[in-house]
DNA sequence: CGGCGCATTGAAGTGTTTCAACGCTAGTGG
DNA sequence: CCACTAGCGTTGAAACACTTCAATGCGCCG
């Protein structure tokens, strides 16, 4: 069934989930945990590297220990979407068919943990808990995926402002969020050219609500941003 | 775990699954079902009406059995996002809290059939044929949101013919579509204003690649469709 | 028949993209 | 060691697409 690729860390579960150890927010553990060391394998990857393409054989199954992936999947046209960041204990790599969905690329250094894809199945019949965890962080992904679309009407600062609470809340970040990706691929993950990503910064930091130093963002007037960010989320 | 409901639904996987009776394209049938004459309720309910609200608690999951539904959500400032067009197959109702995270309502006259949210998390637990049944599902329907964000950087005209082929495909049909949803619903559907969709319409009726009767489109040139569709998805 | 909702079309306004230029930084090789 | 290059971020200006507001027509239902 699934037998392993599409990526599904599309985002992580929100705050403290943590699904190798088993535990989900809102759901705390009940036993069993997603893999075992015997199953793990560490890898490290530098930045900038392609971990999988799309199109190829799945060959395993991702964790992130340290670092950021991000996984992208391209318009026939050429056009690259970003499909999702992948921060530590983000999954990704699984799909409904024998083959990677997207391409995962290292956009830092990178510490991965390694799953036999062979195990998500045989784990997922066998383990009523692994199937419990498994579905509930899949449909937790797709509300994460879902809300991305509504960002869909929203102005590229309205967009902006909730890409960075929701990056500040994933990395437990209270107002100080190192940007580790670019402008382009802030762009292709919201939808918006790099170049209105860039004028988006300067007017968050013109209004005071952000300011920047390299690649670090301080956020200086939360409610602000939240306010901003209201327009296109349901929070 | 997955108490209840977010929408799954969110598409209805490609061609011919048929997930109630324990098929998946590509993935034949191994036994088991999704649920039993026991657990099932047909209901009925009229175009319009609305099945559940978003933060009701969850009470049911539902199945169509025919019909169309639709499930939607708004943001803090009123903006309406059509999350999916429910069709016969789809499910929709499930989420990781234990409310609903979206509103359900009949598109059209609607038979639907009920399943006691309870029961998910046993099957899950007990049945391992039915927790990879479901898992698949999730996973297939991530991929068809995701293709959903895909279409993000398109113009309308791409995203309306994406629309209408991925609806006649649904449907399974060849070039006769029954649009039971209105202008104002397709916009919402695919981040538009009601008048820029009429306006693709208009357009691609221009050029000769459809013709309309009332509700009833007629798909006459489908593979330039699919040329104009290509610019905003992967296949 | 009147009223209401939906579809269509026009025109003006707005926001984003695109093309272009420039500064900055980091890495490279002479 | 330092110029050189390449890539990224920023900003400006023009072009483009979509939204918004407005008006009209159509079909349906009470």
């Amino acid at each position: 069934m699934i037998q392993h690729a599409v990526n599904l860390a599309a985002n992580r579960p929100r705050s403290s989930s943590d699904f190798s150890s088993g535990r989900c927010e809102r759901h705390p553990p009940e036993g069993g945990s997603f893999g075992t060391a015997s199953t793990r394998q560490i890898s490290l990857t530098s930045a900038g590297n392609t971990i999988y393409r799309e199109g190829e054989p799945c060959r395993a199954i991702f964790q992130v220990a340290h670092g950021l992936a991000r996984t992208v999947k391209h318009t026939s046209q050429g056009r690259r979407i970003i499909q999702s960041f992948c921060m530590p204990n983000d999954i990704f790599g699984m799909s409904c068919t024998s083959t990677y969905m997207a391409t995962a690329e290292a956009v830092s250094d990178l510490h991965l943990m390694k799953f036999e894809p062979g195990q998500f199945d045989s784990w997922l019949h066998n383990d009523g808990t692994f199937a419990r965890q498994l579905c509930t962080w899949l449909v937790r992904n797709s509300e994460r995926v879902e809300q991305l679309r509504l960002l869909a009407r929203g102005t590229s600062i309205e967009k902006l402002s909730y890409f960075l609470l929701d990056l500040a809340e994933r990395m437990s970040a209270r107002t100080r969020v190192e940007l580790q990706m670019s402008r382009y691929d802030i762009g292709d993950y919201l939808g918006l050219s790099s170049e209105t990503v860039s004028r988006a910064f300067t007017s968050l930091r013109a209004r005071g609500y952000i300011c920047t130093d390299g690649h670090i963002v301080y956020l200086r007037n939360k409610s602000g941003l939240q306010q901003l960010s209201m327009a296109c989320s349901t929070r």
